[in-house]
RNA sequence: CGGGGCGUGGCGCAGUCCGGUAGCGCGCCUGGUUUGGGACCAGGAGGCCGCGGGUUCGAAUCCCGCCGCCCCGACCA
């Protein structure tokens, strides 16, 4: 019996599995340079529906999409004193316009040409602060232009000493906001409407349950304020940084001397935020929903979210069942759904409802010719589950199962991280956990940067968030977990990605 | 940058210890029979054995040098 290549369970070794759902559901593969991925239509079809939503909720907030260049004068990376330390190990730099050809064969056919050297190399955008800054220098002039509410989407680059699909790759896709506003409160404001703006987007599009809070200074952005973060928690019980806001204060406004005119007639600094999410998410998405038959897609992100697999013996019931196929095909897209109809005559059933199952595919709807003789089809679950379903009400039975498919996603995943989750950890329990089982640990935190790394160095857990009160134990923990020190507040460790 | 693996048809691997001119499974192509959970038969295509040197009558295999990739740590969305 012929046997395809088998996807690595969960529990043999996590890593592997991640990157054979990647490599079955064909979501992304490895490019000839280093760090870097090809993302293959199935996973750029996730991006885009993820980039549609967000960029509807984005603009629903007042945000317009601009477009920043991806070179940015190297000079400039230095203005702001943070942020230079936090990027500069880690830019690509652009010396040279030119290469020629030298005579010689092989790979040494083209040198860099020395006489194209630029005077003053440009850098890669690892983020586009400092561009952007400059920028709203020239465009804001008086408090009537505040705010500045824009956003854009570009692929950024970090020379990453290691890589990982989707998580962590050196060059990432992404929408990168940035806005400036008259005062403080106004950037506050910001930065929390986008912090609950992507806690709508994981929760209601990717079943992502997260934890929203601030971060302490060591995992603050650089040359930010301060900085806010949706943290989900992974089926390996690590945690992933899903998403970070940050209001900059005045720091790059006093860098790029972006000033404005108050309506009192002086002059001041405005208050900036920047926030992002990126292609990352498809790896949480990976992470947290997807089983060792491969990738499972929340259906309001699946590229496919059913997919009609016609059973039949003779040619007068393939003629048959794929004819009913097209039907509830046209039908279901009819309703906005993203259909399939795999009538491929080189592969059995079983083996098409392997592959669909890999891609992620929420619903597969079988039509044999018993179906069809009881005026019905098969409805089965990439969750789980498999049942009959009218073939006159095809259409709201499917639409049943993805609303039931998404929301089960979304409850599993959060009843998973609550199970993971240990309130009021003593240093013993914190132990215990972070060289086991791992999970969102929550307990007293003293405040003091010195036991923050201690316990990063002996651990390998960091502070995710201070948690915002939603989040919070019932009961506020006095001392801090680790050096038993008076808390100043409770927080979430976690070893993350 | 440390630690561990690994580079052999598209993918996964065997062959390397003990040199003799490359093999298996999956996939792919053609034809036929099949099709309710990974079909079968027959025929076929496809390989600078990572790269460069060396030893040898002869190197995937031995020696020297290089390069690359993946995984684990330190750094990060």
């Amino acid at each position: 019996m012929a046997q395809a290549q088998k996807i690595t369970p969960r529990a043999k070794d996590f890593s592997e599995w991640y990157g054979d759902v990647i490599a079955h559901a064909q979501l992304a593969d490895y490019s000839p340079v280093r760090g870097c991925m090809v993302i293959r239509p199935h996973g750029y079809r996730i991006w885009e529906l993820m980039q549609r939503a967000l960029d509807d909720m984005i603009r629903a907030t007042g945000h317009k999409n601009a477009y920043f260049p991806l070179f940015i004068p190297m000079s400039f990376l230095a203005k702001e004193a943070e942020h230079v330390e936090g990027f500069a190990k880690e830019v690509a730099l652009v010396t040279h316009t030119r290469l020629r050809a030298t005579g010689k064969p092989g790979a040494d056919a083209i040198a860099v040409d020395p006489t194209s050297a630029l005077d003053e190399p440009l850098v890669v955008r690892p983020t586009s602060e400092t561009i952007i800054y400059a920028m709203f220098a020239k465009w804001i002039q008086s408090y009537r232009d505040l705010p500045l509410l824009l956003n854009q989407w570009a692929n950024v680059v970090r020379w990453e000493r290691r890589t990982r699909l989707f998580l962590r790759t050196t060059e990432f896709l992404w929408q990168e906001g940035h806005t400036a506003h008259a005062d403080e409160a106004g950037a506050e404001r910001e930065a929390r409407t986008i912090l609950d703006l992507y806690r709508r987007f994981a929760e209601d599009w990717m079943a992502m349950p997260v934890i929203t809070g601030v971060k302490t200074d060591s995992e603050r952005f650089a040359g930010a304020l301060r900085t806010y973060a949706i943290e989900a928690l992974m089926q390996d019980n690590k945690a992933l940084q899903a998403g970070t806001s940050h209001n900059l204060g005045q720091n790059f406004a006093k860098a790029f001397t972006v000033q404005y005119q108050t309506a009192a007639g002086g002059l001041d600094y405005v208050w900036n935020t920047s926030w992002g999410v990126s292609t990352r998410l498809i790896g949480g998405l990976i992470m947290l929903h997807s089983d060792d038959n491969g990738l499972i897609a929340p259906p309001r992100l699946a590229p496919v979210q059913v997919a009609i697999v016609p059973i039949w013996k003779s040619d007068e019931e393939q003629g048959q069942v794929s004819g009913i196929g097209h039907q509830v095909k046209a039908d279901l897209e009819k309703a906005g759904m993203r259909v399939e109809l795999d009538v491929r005559d080189n592969l059995k059933p079983g083996a098409k409802y392997y592959e669909w199952e890999a891609l992620g595919v929420p619903v597969r709807l079988e039509i044999g010719p018993r179906d069809v003789a009881a005026g019905q089809v098969m409805l089965a679950r990439r969750t789980g589950g498999k049942a009959p379903a009218s073939l006159a009400e095809v259409t709201t039975a499917v639409a049943t199962a993805l609303e039931e498919i998404q929301s089960g996603l979304l409850a599993a995943a959060r009843a998973r991280r609550e199970q993971n989750s240990i309130r009021g950890v003593d240093k013993q329990t914190f132990l215990e956990r972070t060289q086991g089982a791992g999970g969102f640990l929550y307990g007293g935190f003293c405040g003091q940067a010195s036991c923050e790394a201690q316990i990063k160095e002996q651990t390998g857990a960091t502070i995710r968030v201070i948690p915002d009160p939603e989040f919070r134990s019932p009961q506020a923990p006095t001392t801090c977990m680790w050096c038993g020190m008076a808390a100043v507040a409770e927080a979430v460790w976690a070893q993350a990605y």
